[in-house]
DNA sequence: AATGAATGAGGTTTCATTCAT
DNA sequence: AATGAATGAAACCTCATTCAT
């Protein structure tokens, strides 16, 4: 048909379903943020204006809504990440700085952060190819770090989603004391390693 | 009727009810443990080998009952931290081995953990006395450790909680690469302020 | 065992059984006022400072235990009206003023009224002996005013225990413009048969 | 769109939800008749040959639907009442016939009318509109009855209703000699006020 | 393609009654 | 005889999903 393939399935959608699949993803954002996933689908439904039946015919289930809320997350960070590797700078403050974007990313909607949180499972494990593309992405941009010199060398690539995942934690209980953008600069000086003793 | 008068309620319970109360906890650990909050209540009753009424009695709602696991998680951080408190030796290695102890803790059933963390809010806000007591006992073994000189000076007695919560999140997910062990030892090591530049 | 044979079994139970059972009876009619007979068991016993075992040892039924306050009530009325006979007057003015203390009884606790109207059928039936006893009574009562022309001939004794169901009806229902001293004298005035033509 | 527009709610129904509507209400009605409001929702789904979850899309609560019969009794009541002001006739034999329909339409479900007694004191309030709509169609009888000097001058409107629910009492007591047409002539004569000396 | 009415399994909670202490 | 803890069959209501319109 085109010149460029399209074999993304939601680029073929006709014009009125692809605003209506927008429509409802937006709606979802709101209502899980607002009722924590166990939200019901007529609320979502309600949010876009649209029928239930409507949102059934985009996503086959529940579930499979909020795997696609999950993966734009990813797919966000991602973006981040491409951003930041064509940032010209220091590497680590780079890194540190798309590190910043992602939390503020997260935070902007803690309480869908919250509520993605308390998703399923499997909702995570569909979201496998978003994760791997990111940590493509990742490896390059510590890598540089790690190569100028400036970031401790023992971190592997997967610590970076695993210690963001328990700042991301923070932002979610809301706890006298918590404070996530501490919980961040303390990450961030680690990684750095301060004087860290080989 | 006793020198000792006994205000705790739960020990006034006949003992019959209060052997139950216990099975009813020990049921409730292992099932949520196995399916998460959702689980039902009947399913914590077949597991007690009890009826529901009998949960019913002993917890006026789920979330009394879930409020009271969360109450039990915190008293036995507290005990740990009691502990610590008795413990002779270089004060931050002691801080940091009942960390390691806590966490220990959390991982041996971390789906209890994760089932918690998916808790409503006010099974946290009910908790409040539990966690207050915890904030306490912390102070005390973090001011020792810093006093010593073993610890950076700059961490708070709330930071503790704040990173320990992030740890936890590592193990609720299963992530690849995702390793508490090794969040915990990252985290430790930053406490100590390895060369931490003031 | 004694001179005066006793039949009646609450006359044959300990002091302390009988006042128990007075207890219960109370609490009962306090509790069903209050919220109905929908109140559960455990309420009356809670009124009554007494465990629920021990209501059950009393009545086998939370039905019996509506049973004996509905037979009460007929036992009231029957007292009433055994005080009418030995009153002394004009025997249609006794009759009514005899009408006129039963409503006021029904009145005094009006929600009772209401709570056992709303009994299951049989806790009527139940009380049939206390119903024929009263019937007597009123029989005679009626026979009196009849006798002496003051009242219309053509009303049975059934008719009494009807139309005062229809003013006891009144109290229950909090509708405007309901008032039930009104309804009383209008039934009365119509048994009076003021100018009634034959 | 119509020159008449349509604000009943019930009326923009779609047609099969309108047609379930009437359904669920009229299995409504002989289920509480056969077994009281204690009646099961599940009951009433299963006469009606509906999911339980299409009731509650009607009628948000149980208490809602038992409103809704009220309503729709004081609704045929109003009926009555509109059709006896186009009869023409001797205005108090007309009010008369009307309380004999009344009655009737009572009488022909007792038990409906008896279990709706026995309902929540909300349910009757709720139906204030209908009630209120009532009263003044009842004024217009009476007050055309008793110009015409046919009827006690004495009686106010509020005194019907208060009546006509005492001789209802009567339909829902099954007890011996209690006859609700002998009942229902009594009333009547009275209000015609035979011979009543003012 | 869109709608929203219908479905019904399943969830939490209540409460009359039993029974071990 | 008294107690109150335990029981478990319901009762009410929810909500993901289907399907007639």
């Amino acid at each position: 048909m085109s010149t460029t393939e399209n074999t993304d399935p939601v680029r073929q959608l006709r014009s009125d379903a692809r605003r209506n699949r927008q429509r409802i993803l937006d709606a979802a954002v709101e209502v899980f943020s607002e009722q924590g996933v166990e939200a019901q689908i007529d609320d979502v439904a309600r949010r876009a204006d649209l029928g239930v039946g409507t949102i059934y015919r985009h996503f086959p289930t529940k579930e499979a809504l909020v795997t696609e809320l999950v993966r734009r997350k990813f797919r966000q960070f991602a973006a981040n990440a491409r951003e930041a590797l064509t940032v010209e700078g220091e590497p680590f403050e780079v890194l540190a700085d798309m590190l910043r974007a992602d939390a503020e990313l997260c935070a902007r909607d803690a309480s869908l952060q919250h509520a993605l949180t308390g998703a399923g499972e499997s909702a995570w494990t569909h979201a496998q190819a978003e994760i791997d593309e990111l940590s493509g992405l990742l490896g390059e941009l510590v890598g540089r770090a790690q190569q100028a010199g400036a970031m401790r060398g023992d971190i592997g690539v997967d610590d970076i989603p695993m210690l963001m995942c328990g700042v991301s934690a923070t932002m979610t209980h809301t706890a006298p004391g918590f404070d996530w953008h501490r919980h961040l600069e303390l990450v961030i000086a680690m990684l750095r390693g301060d004087g860290h003793r080989a």
